[in-house]
DNA sequence: TGAAAAGTGAACCGCCAAGTCCAAACTTCA
DNA sequence: TGAAGTTTGGACTTGGCGGTTCACTTTTCA
């Protein structure tokens, strides 16, 4: 999408923006190329012309923007994740962006669920941005491990996977009763389960299994 | 559906269990009638015969079937539930059960997700089946906290939902990726997690964080 | 056994949303 | 200014899929 004049560059913009809101709202199948003209005041052939893989390439553009709003919100907590601390303030930042969200859709991975049989390019686009997420949250475990935090047998690849599936089904338990309190359960929970990995000399790491209850 | 002959109630249960099988290989929006007509050898009228309320009536039907099996598939353990080795136990025979299927998608909640917003009933049944779910787990650990497997302080509810909402998660990621693993990891995390809050003298509660690595 | 009720098959309808087309309007630059 | 290229609007086409209709067959039971 290069060679945009500046005019065209904003209505496309405008046009992400629009439709994420939108289909935050009412899901991939649920949203219309119809609706999402009428709430930009674009038309068809504008869709068309910004996105020429119709609508499953906007799809895709969503998916990116909307990935990267929730990865901005979980900095700088997110690239840390070197201390026990650090781990409380990214729980705190994830639950604390998505208790301002209206949207009924919040996971792109549930999102995007739905189509990902008719539609392999999407999943696999938003599975890399699993994988990048996932790849944070090993990443602070592995920091974690090497600092004397964890302990050596711990597995970091394997605890990030059960942080960030558990994360996900907060999400979407979330969206099916409109309350954020799976999501901060299941974060706390993962945040406890973490801590029972702990080295037992762990300076910060001697507070085990007595998180809020 | 009653005033059915044996061979009408036979023709309804294959369409059952025939859809089934389609709308958990390509999903709600995936599964066309035509689909279920060739795949079952039966004809449109028939569809709406013994499914009056059409697509969704039928999909409330598939969701009532397949939760009937999930549920099933965790007997006895999940009407237990009262020690950590049946907890163990739950979680091999849940584990088990889905390294089985060749299913794509594999959790209810997930799969009406993306119709909820346009089926209201068809939502609050499937809110339904999930609440009983977890009121089994929460049931489970109030036995534990009464039977001084869990310390006083400890709240089920919260930790049903919990386990729950990473169940989901579990499954969400593992149909995402194809892989049994993410289920394994998330409930072999959420056992470490309740062993967090094993009362301090529990005979049985001494384990505590030292789940497989 | 025969008529009413239940079960069956396939052609048909109509809606709705994705995608196409073309002409008008605007922007840019010599 | 005026021509080339870009952006915009809205009517049009197409097709898939949920749902309907109706004639035909089979079962049931007095």
């Amino acid at each position: 999408m290069t060679g945009l004049t500046s005019k065209g560059a904003a209505t496309r913009d405008r046009i992400v923006r629009a439709a994420t809101e939108l289909i935050l709202d009412r899901g991939v199948t649920g949203m219309t190329l119809d609706e999402i003209r009428v709430g930009t005041r674009t038309s068809k052939s504008q869709l068309f012309h910004y996105f020429p893989g119709g609508k499953s390439e906007l799809v895709g553009a969503i998916a990116g923007y909307q990935n990267s709003r929730v990865m901005a919100a979980q900095q700088p907590w997110l690239e840390r994740l070197d201390s026990w601390e650090s781990w409380q303030g990214w729980r705190d930042a994830v639950v604390a962006y998505y208790s301002n969200l209206t949207h009924k859709y919040c996971s792109v991975t549930a999102l995007v669920n739905d189509v990902a049989p008719t539609e392999p390019e999407l999943a696999a686009q938003v599975s890399a941005y699993a994988d990048q997420w996932r790849e944070d949250l090993a990443a602070g475990l592995r920091r974690m491990r090497d600092g004397g935090l964890l302990r050596p047998s711990a597995d970091p690849e394997r605890l990030a996977l059960t942080v960030f599936a558990s994360l996900q089904g907060g999400l979407l338990v979330m969206q099916s009763q409109d309350d954020i309190e799976p999501l901060a359960a299941v974060l706390d929970g993962a945040l406890v389960m973490l801590r029972a990995y702990a080295a037992e000399d762990g300076a910060a790491g001697s507070k085990r299994g007595t998180a809020r209850t």
